[in-house]
DNA sequence: TTGACAATTCGATAATTATCAAAGTATGAT
DNA sequence: ATCATACTTTGATAATTATCGAATTGTCAA
C-alpha cells in the first residue's frame, strides 16, 4: 500500500462518527457470519446522532478510502467491510521485530 | 482501548507529516535494533520540509496519543515508538474471524 | 402516475486543525 | 556570564472538514 492510500485510510477512521459508522458496518458483519443479516445503512442512520447527508458523505470518504464497499439493494444501500485494508495498513504500521 | 484514545490515535496518525514523522521515528528505532542508533528530533527538523513549532507540536500529538514517547537527553530530544498503542489499536479495528 | 421512503447533491456555515513567525526557555560550551 | 543550539510556547492566519437544511434523484408500491 502507497502512503497516499494509508493516510486516506487513516483520514477516514479520524472522525468519531465515521469511525463508529466503520465500526458498527464491523459490528453487523460478523454478526452477520451466524444470521447472515447485513449492514443496512437506514437502520444505522436511525441509530445515529447525525443527519443523512452527513452519513451520506462519511460512507462515501469510508468507501473511497477503500475500507468499505457499498452495493444499492432495491430502495437500501447495503454497507460491506473490505477487510483487506485494514490488514495492509497494519502491516505498514506494525512494529516489526517480534511476532506477538 | 477505549474508543477515545482509538480516536486519538486514529487523529494522530491522519496528517501526513505527522505520519511521515511517526514512520521516521519506528523505522530509525528498527534500524536501533541493530546499530543502537536512536532517533533525535534535531535530525528529523533538518529533513522535514515543515518549521520545528510545527514538528514541536506534532510531536506532542503523538505522546498525547500514546504512540511515542519523548526523552530529553541533554540538549536534545529522543523519540521512540511505544509499540503497545499500535497494537492494540490494531486489535480493535482488525476483521475477527480469520488469522490471515 | 402519484405518493412515500431512501439516499444523494448542493450551498453555506461552523468548527477544527496545520502552519508559521516571533518571542521564550533550556542546555552545554567557551 | 555570554553565546549558540535545540526546542517550546504563543498568537495569528489559512486551510480543511463536519455538518446541516433544502432541493434532487432513485426505487418501489398502490
Amino acid at each position: 500500500m502507497e502512503t497516499k492510500q494509508l493516510i486516506k485510510v487513516m483520514k477516514a477512521l479520524s472522525n468519531t462518527n465515521r469511525l463508529e459508522l466503520y465500526l458498527e458496518i464491523k459490528k453487523k458483519q460478523e454478526v452477520s457470519y451466524a444470521t447472515g443479516e447485513e449492514c443496512f445503512v437506514t437502520d444505522i442512520i436511525t441509530s445515529m446522532k447525525i443527519g443523512s447527508p452527513t452519513i451520506s458523505h462519511h460512507l462515501k470518504e469510508l468507501a473511497n478510502a477503500d475500507l468499505i464497499v457499498t452495493e444499492r439493494r432495491g430502495k437500501f444501500l447495503v454497507a460491506k467491510i473490505n477487510e483487506q485494508t485494514l490488514k495492509a495498513a497494519s502491516q505498514i504500521l506494525a512494529f516489526k521485530g517480534d511476532g506477538d
